[in-house]
DNA sequence: GTCAGTGCAAACTTTTTGCAACTAC
DNA sequence: GTAGTTGCAAAAAGTTTGCACTGAC
C-alpha cells in the first residue's frame, strides 16, 4: 500500500471513529493526526507539538493529550510506557516489531520478527481477547558491550 | 527451593552487588529488600512504602528510589512502566512470566507459558544480548467482554 | 444558537535534586 | 574522621483539570 493511501485511510477511520462517538471533526485533531502519520517510529508528546509548531499549526498541550487519547480508543496509534517517559507510534499498516533496549545507554531498536510475532499472536489465552502486544527486551547492545570490554580490560590491568 | 533460602540469597547477592561496587550496607536499604522479597506480584512505590510503615520501618521516599536503582541495577527487581504508574516486582527466582492487560478496566493479570517463553528466549538477537524481557499482551478481559455484549444487546433493542 | 472542543494556567502526581544531619566504614 | 547515605523539602517533569472563549454542527 502507499503511503498517499495510508493517510487518507486513517483519516477515513478517524472520521467514522468521530461520528460514531458524536465527536466533532476539528481541523486540530485531523492536523495532530496528519503529523503523526508523517513520523517514523517514536515520538514523544514534547516532540510531536514541536513538530507540529515547525509546521505552523500550534495546538495546545491539553488538546494533544485529547486527540491523543481519541487516536489510541480508535486503534490508529499506539502508547509505549517506557522507563518515565511515553512514548507514541503510528499503528495502522505498521507491521508489528518488538523492542529492544539498552540498559546502558536506554536507547531503543526496533527488530521484527515474522515467527516470533506468530508465536505471540497464536498463543491460546485463558479468558482473554488479545487485540495488540508489545514486546521490549532488555540487555546490553553490541556498542555498549564493547565499551564494558574495554572498561575490564583496563581495570584488570591495573590490578 | 524454599522461600527462607530465596531471602538468604537474595541477601547475599545484594550485599556482594554493594561491596564490588563500593556502595554501604545500610539498614535502610536491606530493610527495603526483605519487603520486596516478601511481596507476591506487582507493587507501586507507594504499595512499598505504605507496605514498610505497616512494618514501623520508615523510610523516605528519597531512600526508595535510591535503593530501587540499586536493585534494578542488580538485577533483584523487574521494572514495568504500566500506563503511568511505574510498577516494580521481585525477579530472583521467579519463573518468567507474561502479562495480560485489559483495556476496559486496566486490570493486569499474570500469564505463564513455557512454549512462549523459550521461543522469545531462543529468538537470535542482532547484536543484542538480551538479559530479560516483558511482554504485555492488551485486550479484552472474559469480564468486560461479557458487559460490553450486554450493553449491545441494549443497544439493539432500542433501535 | 448550542455545546463540545480549544487554549491557557493552575493543580496534581510522580520522580529528582540540594542540603544539612547522620552513620557505615 | 570522612565520604556515602538518609530525610526532608523544594524543584522538576509529565499529565490532568477548571474555566472562559471559540467554532463545528
Amino acid at each position: 500500500m502507499e503511503d498517499c493511501n495510508v493517510n487518507i485511510k486513517v483519516k477515513q477511520i478517524f472520521t467514522e471513529y468521530l461520528e460514531k462517538n458524536g465527536h466533532r471533526k476539528t481541523p486540530e485533531r485531523f492536523a495532530i493526526l496528519d503529523k503523526i502519520y508523517s513520523i517514523d517510529g517514536h515520538f514523544s508528546i514534547e516532540q510531536l507539538q514541536n513538530s507540529m509548531e515547525d509546521s505552523k499549526f500550534r495546538v495546545s498541550r491539553a488538546t494533544i493529550y485529547n486527540t491523543l487519547t481519541l487516536l489510541l480508543d480508535a486503534a490508529l496509534v499506539i502508547k509505549h510506557s517506557f522507563d518515565n517517559s511515553s512514548q507514541y507510534e503510528k499503528s495502522y499498516n505498521i507491521q508489528t516489531h518488538h523492542h529492544l533496549i539498552c540498559t546502558e545507554c536506554g536507547k531503543v531498536k526496533d527488530f521484527k520478527s515474522d515467527d516470533l510475532r506468530k508465536n505471540i499472536e497464536h498463543i491460546r489465552l485463558p479468558r482473554f481477547t488479545m487485540t495488540h502486544y508489545s514486546l521490549y527486551m532488555y540487555g546490553i547492545c553490541s556498542d555498549c558491550k564493547r565499551i564494558k570490554t574495554i572498561k575490564r580490560k583496563k581495570q584488570k590491568q591495573k590490578e
